[in-house]
This record gives structure tokens, sequence and C-alpha cells, in this order.
DNA sequence: GCAAAAGTGTTTACAGTACACCCATGG
DNA sequence: CCATGGGTGTACTGTAAACACTTTTGC
């Protein structure tokens, strides 16, 4: 009845790549390998796919038991497949990136590693990542370089109040090394309406209080109805 | 030493959603499968990916054994692995689209499957279709809509001497419904520098035969190592 | 009063858009 | 000479880009 038997010999791995944002940076988190092969390696979190689990559920499931985060922005990228990608067979991974508010969360080591870590993307890039974990970064990485442009997927590395000037930062730390221009940023951000103006400033700082903003998911969805494109 | 041994218990596939451009239609190539399960069904090409190959490796020769092309532009979309998209087992696809010259080849139905048609985009989208292969489609579908701005891939699709009318309506074709206005069209395609005059025209048209351009890979390139972007 | 970042408008250049008529060929 | 699609230019409009000084707060 299954001619095809043959085939199923294969595994199939989700790895997630993680983004944050803190102090003026764009961050990857990392986890320290808890088994072979490259046990105590730091690399992408990253699991295997089980029987009864879609792959953006186990994507999920990595996060989540990772970082304890529920409602993440989470988006598949790509999958890699090279023959001798693992040592111990044939796995196929397919890569996702998430984008998580990096202040309001701790992260809980236990499960998948001994160990976790934020490091900016410029560092881990020149660090020596296993698997092809590099490769994977990198799609990701250029993936969401292209996703902040043509949505407004920035909003989710922010806290859900932020001032212009921090999300000013968070696009240039996602387009470095390209900088905006600050007039122009915020009179395109500001005409685009999708911004509330929370009437609260920032409080404790040594210079003049920032306005405080939030984004309007709400209206950004009717917008996007009516046939709007958010660009940056 | 296998920790993890349990989870080679999946197979995996690619399948290929196969654009060709013919009398001013997006066509996609669908075969008659034949095999269980949806034997006789007419579906995107696909098939199991063997053990000594890469996934862009086995879309390859999916295309190569039903097309007998070489040199095809070919590019991965996005994984699917719905828990019951396969009733033999858990079976992870992995999408992708190809872009051909339709004319100057034949099908041969010969390996994978009884028959083979051409089938324009706008039809294909209203028939049923095997396994998750509407959303496969659409997925390749609007990934290809959304290179056809910002890459020459309309070019992949065209014979290699083509006219400008000929060029917009294969944009039309893509994009549609969206119409463009011939004057801006070739302007802006023109100050790209990118299309070689080849100083020949038509012949055997009942009107005034149109100039034949081809596309100036070469020059291309350049252009991309010194930071252009095509965009339409 | 000084340091530090917030906030704010105008001008200029370029690219997108809209639009209509004459031309070359085959039949 | 008619039908068919090929080929061409200009004016207008809106958006992107460049650019510098004043304001508010903490210390």
């Amino acid at each position: 009845m299954n001619p095809a038997i043959d085939y199923f010999k294969y595994a199939i791995t989700v790895d997630n790549v993680i983004f944050g944002f803190s102090k003026g940076e764009l961050n990857v988190l990392l986890i320290e390998r808890g088994e072979e092969p490259f046990d105590k390696d730091w690399a992408l979190p990253g699991y295997f796919v089980k029987q009864d689990e879609d792959l953006e559920s186990a994507a999920y499931r990595v996060l989540n038991e990772l970082t304890g985060l529920k409602d993440v922005y989470l988006e598949q990228v790509h999958s890699f497949g090279r023959v001798d990608r693992h040592p111990f067979g044939r796995v196929i991974t397919v890569a996702f990136y998430s984008l998580i508010k990096i202040d309001d969360y701790k992260i809980n080591a236990a499960s998948i590693a001994k160990n976790v870590k934020w490091e900016s993307v410029n560092e881990v890039l020149k660090m020596s990542l296993p698997f092809d974990h590099r490769e994977i970064l990198e799609a990701c990485y250029t993936k969401l370089r292209k996703a902040v442009r043509g949505r407004p997927v920035g909003f989710e590395l922010l806290p859900p109040k932020f001032t212009l000037t921090e999300l000013q930062n968070l696009y240039e730390a996602i387009l470095m090394p390209q900088k905006l221009d600050k007039r122009n940023f915020r009179k395109k951000i500001l005409s685009m309406k999708l911004l509330i103006d929370l009437s609260e400033t920032q409080e404790g700082v040594a210079h003049r209080p920032a306005k405080l903003f939030k984004f309007d998911r709400d209206k950004y969805k009717e917008f996007v109805s009516e046939g709007f494109v958010f660009d940056i």
C-alpha cells in the first residue's frame, strides 16, 4: 500500500533565529548546546520536529520552552538540507526567525540548553557556529532587513511604549550601516498615522524628555485592507 | 551514539511550480500523477528527495526529468509540513518555483508523469488540486509577483530575443490585473540600459514590425555589484 | 549655565504619472 | 486604403533628500 516506505528515513528540525533589540544593537539569542553533536558549543536554538506537530508549532515550542513567551512574531525563512549538514544522518532543518521584546522577559535556560545569552548580530557573524548555523543566521538577517522596510515588524522588537528616537535607532540597528535623517524619518513615520501619541513623556532622563508613542495595530489592519502598503 | 534515532522517520519531497509564459498568459505546468496517492489526478510535479541529493538538486532533477531543461532559474520558496498533509505518513515538502521559456522546449511525459499540460494560473487556481498543492501554488505565485518587481526574473520567461511589447505583456500577465502605461514602461526599462538593441525587427507581422532586444546579463551583474537595484 | 537629546520646516531635485497622435507593415 | 500594433515627448505632481537651529530637562 505504501510504495514509498523507503523514503521515511529523514529527520526534520527547526532552527530559530530569535532577534531582540537592546542598547542600540540588534541581538540574537544563542544557546549552549546540551547534547551531541557539538555538545557545549554556542548555537542557534533548535530541535527535532515531533510526529504530531506542524513546523510552525515546533518552532513555536522551541521558542516557548526557551523564553516562556507566547504571542510572538515568528516567520518561516528557508529550509536547509545539504546532504552532509548533520553528522548523525540526513537532517533537514526549517529556519524561522522571531522578534521579541528583549527587556520584558527572563530567559529560562531550563530544557533545551545549559546556558543562554544574547549576542549582537555583528559579533555572532564573527564567531564560528556549528552545522550551517551561520548560513541560517545570514538568511534570517537578510530576510529581516527586507521585511522591516515593507511591513511594520520593527514594533515587535520595541516595548509597547517607545519614543521616536528609539524607533529610529532600531531601524538603524537593523539596516546598519545605513543611517537615517531624523527629520525625514519622523515626517514619514508620523505621516502614516499609525502611531498613537500617548501624551506621556520619558522620566528621569538628563535631557528634554521625549514623547511616548504606541503602534496602532488595529488601524494598520484597517489601512492594509484598504490597500495601504507600509514603506520606510 | 545517536540519541535522536527515533526522529529519522520522516520523508521529504520537493514540489516544483514551473511557470511559463505563452500567448499573453502566465502558465503553470501540471502533471497527471502516475502513482498513489491521488493517482491520475492533475498535480504539481514533485518527488521524494533521495538520500544523497540536496534539496535544490532534487528540485532540479524533477524539473530536468520532466522537461529535459538545464540551466533553469529555480528558487526555493517555502516548506509545508502540516501533520496530515500526506496520507502515507509524515511528509514534509519543500516548494520551489522555476521559470522556463515555454516555446523552446518539448516536455517529456516519460518518467514522473503519465501526462503533462500547461494551464494558465487563473485556471489552475479555480481547479481543485491534491495535497496542499493549491497553497503551494499560491505561495509561489505570490513570491514571483514580488520578485518580478525587484529583480529581472521576467527575462527567464521570454525567448532570448523579444520586443518591448512582449516584455510588457509578460509583466502584465504576472501582475494581473494591473496594467502598465506603454510609454512609461518603455522609458523606465530603457533608462536602465540593460537591454541590447539587436537592430533587428520582427518579420511576417501584419503591422509595423517591432524592434528586437536582448537582456544584457553581464551588464546587470556589473550594475548590481555597483549597488544598482532593479525596480519596475 | 552647561551637557544632552528632543523637536521642528523649507527648499530642491528627481521620479512617477497621465496623456494622444503619427508610423510602418501586410493583406 | 484599411487594420493592426509600434513608437514617441511633455507637462504636472508628489515624494525623497538635504540641511541647522531652538527647546527642555537634569545636574
